[in-house]
Order: structure tokens, then sequence, then C-alpha cells
DNA sequence: AACAAGGATCGCT
DNA sequence: AGCGATCCTTGTT
């Protein structure tokens, strides 16, 4: 199964052809009513891959990352650095061409490291949240539909998801890119580029078992939660908390005002529902639905409203 | 119109 | 029983 190098993509960033005007989840449930005024998506891009989380990483809180996109074009991509390849796994192996003598090479090896952590991170984030294994192999129609709404959402793509009704992650997996751009012809490869990175996280992390992880102990106590009860119901609230910690990826939807006292605001309550229901599998939720779920924790005091009460902002009791 | 609060009911585990 | 989803009414921003 090899992957086709990152380089060989093109995703194209643009944005979605018309408005928000969704129809309907594969099971035609309801239907999807997406907030007005859709972000375009990023113009720029890190050559031959598509990296949507980053592009939020890049401009909002890392600024050293800003400056590697506007790198020359043949720095390799990250996703290069992510190719599986079970005869030698490990950090990238290609060096840099020789432009700016080695200091300029050796940060950009950190830089790359750093990328792909950062990456096999967020792929486990995004399987926690969204219940799948993070193996698109062993996924099956629904985690695929789970997997394709998500994207669809969170980066606001316009619906790619019904075109692969009935698709295994293996069935997936087996697809070139040109089945992929067959299905969409806008959006294929770059949901192309998206499961390949998928792909090499899971065959990564086969290669090489993560190290422990440095985060704060609140992760490390969730993650724990995680591996040892994989098919408990995940709570509302540690939803929630699971979005928060991962600001670069979520900060559009849901941030910390102040992270210390536990105070967030939902900035956009439509997409915050939407992925709840993706993972509740509630093709229904909707914000007035969760937000009445989130005052069932004022009683349980779990989550209250700040002192200064503010229209979605909310307070964790028990702030890590 | 969107958000907030909370009662009532239902289904699931 | 606990939890969350759903539907509802009433009030606020």
């Amino acid at each position: 199964m090899g992957s086709p190098g990152g380089a060989a993509h093109s995703p194209r960033y643009m944005s979605p052809p018309h408005g928000g005007a969704r129809t309907a989840w594969p099971d035609g449930a309801e239907d999807i009513k997406l907030p007005r005024g859709l972000l375009p998506l990023p113009d720029r891009s890190w050559t031959g891959v598509y990296l949507p989380y980053y592009d939020r990483l890049a401009v909002e809180e890392n600024p050293w990352i800003m400056r590697m996109t506007e790198a020359p074009a043949h720095v390799p991509p990250p996703c290069r650095a992510l190719e599986p390849s079970p005869a030698k796994p490990g950090p990238p192996q290609e060096p840099p061409e020789a432009t700016g003598g080695q200091v300029e090479e050796c940060c950009l090896e950190q830089v790359q490291t750093m990328v792909v952590g950062e990456v096999l991170k967020d792929v486990d984030t995004a399987c926690k949240l969204l219940n799948i294994a993070p193996d698109p192999q062993d996924w099956s129609c629904v985690h695929v539909q789970k997997w394709l709404l998500w994207t669809e959402h969170l980066y606001r793509l316009p619906q790619v998801s019904a075109m692969f009704q009935q698709v295994s992650g293996r069935d997936l997996c087996s697809m070139s890119e040109s089945d992929f751009r067959q299905r969409s012809s806008q959006f294929g490869d770059m949901m192309y580029a998206h499961l390949d990175i998928w792909r090499s996280a899971a065959a990564m992390k086969e290669c090489c078992p993560p190290p422990e992880d440095s985060g704060s102990a609140a992760e490390d106590l969730w993650s724990d939660v995680i591996r040892n009860y994989p098919n408990q119901p995940i709570h509302l609230w540690q939803f929630l908390r699971e979005l928060l910690l991962k600001p670069h990826n979520y900060s559009r939807c849901i941030r910390w005002l102040n992270k210390e006292k536990g105070i967030f605001k939902i900035e956009d309550s439509a997409l915050v529902a939407r992925l709840w229901g993706i993972r509740k599998n509630r093709p229904a939720m909707n914000y007035d639905k969760l937000s009445r779920s989130i005052r069932q924790y004022y009683k349980k005091g779990i989550i209250r409203k700040p002192d200064v009460s503010r229209r979605l902002v909310y307070q964790f009791v028990n702030p890590v």
C-alpha cells in the first residue's frame, strides 16, 4: 500500500462554490444548516500538501511556521516526512538542498520534526473526538462517513461525504487519487491528501510507537481514560474540554477566555453542535439541545456561568 | 433571531 | 439511576 508521495499532491485551496446550504446526512435525517459567511479557505499552501490544521497553526500561533510556508518551493513537505516506509521508519531522510547554510538546515529539520509530531498528535485527538481508529484501514463505512463529515464541517468544505456512501476504510484506502477526483472533482484531491496524512500517521505510529506524551497532566489523564475505556461514551464536558485543549485546531469554534479559571467561549455555536452531533451520531443536534445539556451541568457542578454572565461563555467549575 | 434557563419526557445503558 | 436528546415555555439580549 505504497502511499503516493506527498509531493505529488496538488491540492487546491478554494472557497466553497456556493453558500452554506447543505442537504442531509447520509441517512437523510435532517437539514444541516451551516452558518452564513463561510470562511474562504486560506490561499497559501505548503507545496504539495494539504494540512488544514496548520493553516491555522501557522497564522495564529506559530509565526515560525508562517515563515516556513513562505519558504522556497523545494522545501520537502511534512507529508513526505510522514510517509510510511516500513523498511526505514524514522525522521525525514531527505536533506533540504543547501541553500542557506547548516544553521538553516538544522532549523528546517527541527521544524519538520515538530510538525510531524504535531500532525500525529492532531490525528490522535481527532480519533478521540470521533471515536474512530487511527488507521483508516480499520474504518467501517460509518467511520468513513464520520471522518468525512467531521472534515467537511471543520474546514467548511462543501459536501463530499455523500459521494462516499457505503465505502469502508479498506475501500477508501484502495482508491487512487483519480478515484477521489471522480467522486468529487473539486475536493477529491484535497480529501485524498488529507487521508494520506492519516494513513501515514497510522503507519508512523505502527513503526515507532509514540514516546511518552509531554502534554499536561490533564491531557495525560484524559488519554489514559480513552486508552483504558476505548468505547466508553464520551461526556459533553469532556468533548468540549478536548476541543479547548487543541486551540490550533478548534479555536475557530471554541476557545479559552481564561484557561486558569476555566472560562471558555463558544465562538461558533452551530459548528460545535455539529461536531458534537457527529461524535454522538446525532444528525439533528443543534446548539439549542447542546446548551440544554450544558445547563444540566449547572446542578452537577461541572460547568457554570461565569460571575459576569455573557452570551456563549461558560466556565468549568474545576479548571485544570 | 439568537441565546438562556429550566421543566418534562423519552431512550439507552 | 444516570446521562443525554428532544421538545417545550418563558424571558433576555
